[in-house]
DNA sequence: CCGACTTTGTGAATCCGTGAACAAGGCCGA
DNA sequence: TCGGCCTTGTTCACGGATTCACAAAGTCGG
């Protein structure tokens, strides 16, 4: 799948210093979101174990694939009955460090944002929106689900008194490399960016992008080509 | 990639029936509006020539890939001086079929939708939001930017009427696969999925996944290995 | 208790993408 | 015109990821 993934896409290899440089690839950890869903869904039907074969059925992949994956997180599938859901669940829940419930703080508070933070809010265990800041005085205090709109002068002490540990930078491309910078600063050890420029960041702090115009332009550069005589004006 | 990390990510090898298959290799794919976005900038600022290094530095890779990726649309630079900027800017455009103008109908009026909607009418060439479409009979004749929200039944009408070729969904997840299906019915080519689901679709419509919560969760992954030590409650 | 069947875990071959290094090609000053 | 200099285009080697195929290991019916 994410061929990609993709999409979907991301940047430069995780190496935050530490000593043992993670075994899991990072196609599988890409790959892992993917799994639990699956698995979380399989449960909910109530399903005991599931097979590798089901499992890559459920994620769009292949059964063999799904094996190695899973072999990464330490063995915890039967030959011949197939993996433990609720074991298998959590495991994978623990490797993705979801256990823990991260705070997040979404810069830019425009329709992306609110989105972000509902969407958030509702379905994701593991993360929670904190707050939200924003560079217009005129939608400071209004409410977005249940969190407020903070000015964006007030990032650090925010961040500090959170203990903010991962940015969600949502702003117009003109501004996001300054808020970068002041995530940064302020010491959160992610970001996640969805403005469409390329960010410079320390080493030690981890960046993934999400470019929307860019896989618009992906699907249109394969579209351009499969359908040539159909192309429209 | 994907890896692609990426970023997100996205799926299967688009091979919808051509004769020849795309000789451009799916990472460079996506690594074209990035340089796209590059090579805008650069001409912005007056520049009429751009090295591979310095595109390079502007899109955050390697030189020697820059080169690589530029190779397989044909020859455009010069030895000792470096690619033309307008001429790369039409080359690179015209690859990633923007010299068309695809029309797209984004599904569920949501927050995401809407800030997709606000995002294509302002800023990107090469596509158009000429429709959205969602199921709750409120928001039927509400306006985002200037396109109107209709009823879900008029889906396959509108389709056909505007010659639709890509669809956007960001409904909830648990509608995705049935709006896929219908989008597919209508007779749109390419797929831009934001529900976190895993669809299926016929061979030879084009998808791609954007999933928000699998960014976050790849970073959490991360995060909990590197800052062990200083993880949060 | 045993044999047939199912499913995992992994060894090995292959493919794709990356990055370094270098030769080919074109500009510019003298 | 000619030599020096710069930058591209490409070859090559390497590492990561994918996939096949199979042995190991466990279940279940008789």
């Amino acid at each position: 799948m994410s061929n990609r993934a993709g999409a979907s896409d991301s940047d430069r290899e995780p190496s935050a210093g530490d000593d043992s440089p993670s075994p899991v690839p990072e196609a599988t950890v890409a790959r892992l979101p993917v799994y639990l869903r699956a698995v979380v869904s399989e449960r909910e039907a109530g399903a005991t174990t599931i097979s590798s074969e089901r499992l890559a059925k459920l994620a769009g992949v292949n059964a063999a694939k799904v094996r190695k994956d899973l072999s990464f997180l330490g063995t915890y599938g039967i030959r011949g009955v197939g993996y433990d859901v609720d074991r298998l669940m959590a495991e994978m829940g623990n490797q993705l460090g979801l256990s823990q419930n991260w705070p997040c703080v979404i810069v830019g508070a425009g329709n992306l944002g609110a989105a972000l933070a509902n969407y958030l809010s509702a379905d994701e265990r593991g993360f929670s929106v904190v707050a939200i800041v924003d560079a217009d005085e005129a939608k400071w205090g209004e409410h977005i689900g249940s969190v407020a709109v903070h000015a964006d002068d007030d990032l650090p002490r925010l961040v500090a008194e959170h203990d903010i540990a991962i940015g969600i930078i949502t702003t117009p491309p003109s501004v996001a490399q300054t808020v970068a910078d002041q995530l940064v600063a302020a010491g959160v050890g992610s970001i996640l960016n969805f403005a469409p420029v390329v960010l410079t960041i320390p080493d030690g702090v981890l960046l993934r992008n999400v470019d929307l115009a860019l896989e618009l332009q992906v699907l249109s550069f394969y579209q351009g080509r499969s359908g040539e005589a159909a192309a429209p004006a």
